[in-house]
DNA sequence: GGCGGCGTGTCTTATACAAGACCTGCTATA
DNA sequence: TATAGCAGGTCTTGTATAAGACACGCCGCC
């Protein structure tokens, strides 16, 4: 017995949720009726479940049942984007322009995706009518078929990415540099050319760890400011 | 019963590392022990345990015991100083220069640390023979008494704090804005005025959930970049 | 509106065995 | 004789089971 009879729940779950079975939302069966269909005990079942919240792959309530985390735009959002307001609170980006494209893979992204193929995601987004946010996300077209027929795309991508794809993002790896805003930033932020920014590479991985985007984001930090726990 | 019995091992547990019972490397008893001991079983007591491993401030190894985790130099540091070469490795930075004054706090500061006087600490820290860290923490004198004596600090701070205050670091919450080089950070770092720099402003919360430590880093991010992984 | 039942997750106990680490003592061998 | 190495014993944590008491949310019944 090399692996666990908990992680065989664990992956059991995970799979049920990548293959679609299980939708955002979904209600999965009882602690017992889990552990008796996987034929393990109800413990058992417990600690895979146990495990599975603690990612925020899943979540439980008292007297209600355990559900598969949604992605709600709302929530799970800002989980992932972590501009804040000086006195802390969330801002929500709007959209202010976008251009979705499709062009061959380099050969840093055939390296990551797998894929011959890639969509080229370009947005600005505002807050507080302030354009601070401009990003270029690739994405693998063999993951994301169709994708710039759905242009314009919703303001949270990632919840595009779980409801029309299925593909939930669990992790992003972030590298931050700052630099100075070129001549392109300053006309699509109305900043004047050298000023500060936070220029972000975010590597985004799914719950089945495979490396589903890659971004470069560029934020203004003059009234707001990247905010992020160490724990 | 409002609440649980783990909770109360728990509690127990970081209260006895808070109070120096627990050293850091220490060997905990084992859990039939420890549950005997507060009146558990040895479940609960593992419960506790699982807990207090998950947030890192307990380690376990199989056939070996339940261990006080201890902030190595090396090993913890980085958990808690994110910059990265390009590659992505660990880049050690070395102290350049070093101030530590007593003042009296400011209100901000008292509100905080509910503490008159502070300890400030100004360092300068290279890697890789480029000044690229400069920093300003701020300490309440309660918490660290003394502390001006020990100059020059070691590196790793939170080491110290933890070694020789029995203070342990287990969050740091961290704002992040992109700035200018002031003349005074262009002398210290040589680079010229007006380069891009990141600067973080950081609040320091230990295991018993004070703040303590507020710090003020700017980092040249043009040979280095500050990692951080979001999940 | 209030009460009670039912289904859910939560907490706790008890027990058993597996597996890793360490020590001790025996034994084979040089 | 000295010692390397193996076998067992005994400590630890890790995994798994079963069972019961409890808390919470919901819904139907009174």
């Amino acid at each position: 017995m090399s692996v666990p009879l908990y992680q065989h729940v664990y992956d059991t779950i995970i799979a049920r949720i990548v293959s679609g079975d299980l939708g955002p939302g979904a209600m999965l069966p009882s602690e017992t009726d889990l552990g008796r269909e996987l034929g393990v005990s109800q413990g058992t079942a417990r600690k895979a479940l146990t495990a599975l919240e603690q990612r925020g792959i899943l979540q439980r309530r008292q007297g209600r049942g355990t559900f598969v985390a949604t992605t709600t735009p709302e929530s799970d959002h800002f989980h992932f984007f972590r501009l804040r307001r000086e006195d802390g609170s969330e801002a929500t980006p709007e959209l202010e322009s976008e251009t979705v494209t499709r062009r061959a893979a380099t050969k840093d992204e055939r390296g990551v995706f797998d894929c011959d193929d890639v969509y080229v995601i370009e947005r600005g987004r505002s807050i507080d009518s302030q354009t601070v946010v401009r990003e270029v996300s690739t994405v693998p077209t063999t993951l994301f078929p169709g994708l710039s027929d759905r242009s314009p795309l919703p303001n949270a991508l990632y919840a595009l990415y779980q409801q029309s794809y299925g593909i939930v993002i669990a992790e992003a790896d972030e590298q931050l540099n700052a630099v100075l805003a070129t001549e392109e930033d300053a006309a699509l932020m109305s900043v004047s050319t050298g000023s500060p920014l936070i220029e972000v590479r975010r590597k985004a991985v799914d719950i089945s760890d495979r490396v589903v985007e890659l971004r470069l984001s560029r934020y203004l930090t003059d009234a707001l400011h990247y905010a992020v726990t160490l724990r």
